[in-house]
RNA sequence: UGGGGCGUAGCCAAGUGGCAAAGGCACCGGGUUUUGAUCCCGGCAUUCGUAGGUUCGAGUCCUACCGCCCCAGCCA
């Protein structure tokens, strides 16, 4: 009864799914359970179905199954094979692998168009001629039962040479479809003789114009489930009316086995949207710079803005797993990428809004080593040096010309400890004709190289600094939430666009930078000292104009603070 | 007014009739600290949507009510 997570193993107990697994494994009903993560390769995946990758590749990881990757593409008008390979991208990203288990649904129509007329032999589905918005009037509402279609019942003849017509291409799209034959008074809406197939004329992204029908969702997904042998079918909430439809399937054709659907509750977070819909508007118009600005939840912008691939994992498993819909705060997103880069990426420094500073007691053309740790808490990550001179940049706002007692930085008279480096003490400050400080003049206590005084004084603050003539100048875009609403989506009658967050990208240019940070790869994380986690930007970068992005900030109780 | 689901703390979430309602996030205190970070310690539901009922005993079973989500694509 417990569930392995990648920071050692845990006794949380079993989600309600997991416990199914758990069970058809104990009983021998399903020794072996296989899962499957069928995406519709029409967009980029997002956070939202990490949950569901880390779901179906975590059960067969845990049970010793196995997890296929299905590709639902059976609407041509919509899919292409470009969100193939980016899905396969982010599922392998993500950490998870499929084996030889790559199937796409496409490559079942044959036999899902055998299936079609084994239910029309079988007298449970019809080829009708209503339009689509005869059918749609046909249907009933919510409350009223629907009417039975003039065509329901032909002869499984008369069904079949149409049917077969419809593949050959011999009527326009649109005109005729295949139906299943259920009961238009059900209650429940699905079972109301559900539309199996359809006309399409529309090359596919891999059978190119080999059909002209396509089956629908319904029809596909159970029988796809069924071919591969898929033990536990798992998918979102939406979908619980439709396993009806899904057993009723598989129930009326002969089958060797019948997957069992199960339902869980889709991810959604605060302060953003996660419909594929919406996702495609942002970058439509422009309001972020494409699939994987750094901004997006989807995979590829998280992935480039520095999230790792285990910290989505363990977000996914902190989460859970529920039938209840419900609103996760971001906040817990971005602490599972702190927690994870707390513990791996080694400390640097850098400034972000750099002040200058000048030591006017140090010798004007001295250049010190100074050794610093990578890792405070983890030794074994080693040391570097950092070269200290006269002329260094600090953190403009590590410097107040009036500061209050709580601020522990400086300010005139006041004494802070230089990481790794000295004391100084601020003894002037220069400003230009609008009153901006443009130069600090401190002294610096030679007695306290490292960091420590030999006669115990107590120094409150330590501020991160950089030589000013050893720096590498770079860009640091500074990210935070695309949103400043909890909600943006919650009021119907207000566009979720009036929220976007104006200042969810701010661009620094000019950051100060210690001079290891020049040969850094691109997508590796490092923490700023006291600031948050950055990497370079894959994209924006180009030689000698490293471009940093803002994974994350630290925690930050000065902030919390100041309130 | 039909059908399918769901209601345990600010947010997630265990709990599968019986010792005092797990755990995480958030929040609030305190300690350590050369990152106002990390780390550590402590606090945080006399009560499980509401009202009845069954029972020696109910978050767990029954009834009624209330609230929220999903379903009327030839999308998935």
């Amino acid at each position: 009864m417990s569930t392995i997570s990648d920071n050692g193993s845990s006794d949380r107990p079993l989600d309600f799914i997991r416990q199914i697994v758990d069970q058809d494994q104990k009983s021998g009903k399903h020794p072996v359970p296989v899962t499957r993560f069928p995406p519709e390769p029409n967009g980029f995946l997002h956070i939202g179905h990490a949950k569901s990758i880390c779901l179906n590749f975590g059960i067969s990881q845990e049970f010793g199954g196995q997890c296929h990757l299905r590709f639902d593409d059976t609407n041509p008008s919509k899919e292409e094979v470009e969100y193939v390979e980016s899905i396969k991208q982010d599922v392998q990203w993500l950490g998870f692998d499929w084996q030889d288990h790559l199937y796409f649904a496409s490559d079942y129509f044959d036999k899902l168009y055998d299936f079609a007329e084994q239910l029309i032999n079988r007298g449970r589905a019809y080829v009708c001629d209503l339009s689509a918005e005869e059918i749609r009037r046909f249907r009933g509402t919510l409350t009223e039962p629907g009417t039975d279609s003039p065509y329901r019942n032909r002869s499984a003849e008369e069904n079949l040479e149409l049917f077969r017509g419809m593949r050959d291409g011999a009527y326009p799209e649109g005109s005729r479809v295949l139906r299943a034959k259920i009961d238009m008074g059900a209650a429940a809406i699905v079972l109301r003789d559900p539309v199996l197939y359809r006309i399409v004329n529309a090359s596919h992204h891999r059978t190119g114009d080999k059909w002209c029908i396509y089956p629908l969702y319904d029809f596909t997904h159970c029988l796809s489930d069924m071919l591969e042998q898929i033990t536990h079918s798992l998918c979102t909430l939406e979908f619980q009316d439709n396993r009806v439809l899904y057993d009723w399937v598989l129930d009326t054709l002969e089958t060797p086995c019948h997957p069992r659907q199960i339902e869980f509750a889709r991810l959604n977070l605060t302060y953003t949207v996660m419909s594929k819909r919406k996702l495609l508007q942002l970058v439509d118009e422009h309001h972020v710079d494409g699939w994987d600005d750094p901004r997006m939840l989807t995979i590829s912008g998280l992935r480039r803005r520095g999230y790792t691939p285990r910290s989505i994992r363990n977000f996914c498993d902190l989460i859970g797993i529920g039938k209840k819909q419900s609103w996760i705060d971001m906040g817990v997103l971005e602490n599972a990428v702190r927690e994870d880069l707390n513990a791996t990426a080694p400390r640097v420094m850098g400034v972000l809004e750099p002040l200058k500073v000048v030591i006017d007691n140090y010798p004007p053309d001295q250049t010190e080593e100074i050794t610093a740790q990578n890792h405070p808490q983890k030794p074994e990550l080693g040391t570097r040096t950092l070269p200290f001179s006269k002329e260094l940049y600090i953190e403009r706002n590590d410097f107040m010309e009036d500061p209050p007692r709580k601020f522990f930085r400086l300010g005139p008279g006041r004494e802070v400890r230089l990481r790794y480096g000295y004391y100084i003490t601020c003894v002037s400050y220069e400003q230009d004709e609008h009153g901006q400080v443009t130069v600090l003049h401190c002294t610096y206590d030679p007695q306290t190289k490292g960091g420590t005084s030999a006669d115990g004084r107590k120094v409150k603050g330590t501020i991160h600094w950089v030589s000013a003539k050893d720096a590498v100048d770079a860009e640091v875009y500074l990210y935070d939430r695309l949103f400043s609403v909890e909600h943006p989506d919650g009021v119907k009658e207000v566009d979720f666009k009036d929220h976007l967050n104006p200042d969810s990208r701010t661009i620094l240019s000019g950051c100060k930078l210690e001079p290891a940070l020049e040969s850094i790869e691109a997508g590796v994380q490092v923490q700023f000292e006291r600031q948050g986690y950055f990497c370079l930007d894959s994209a924006l970068s180009t030689p000698g104009r490293p471009v940093f992005n803002r994974v994350v900030t630290l925690r930050d109780s000065w902030a919390k603070m100041k309130k």
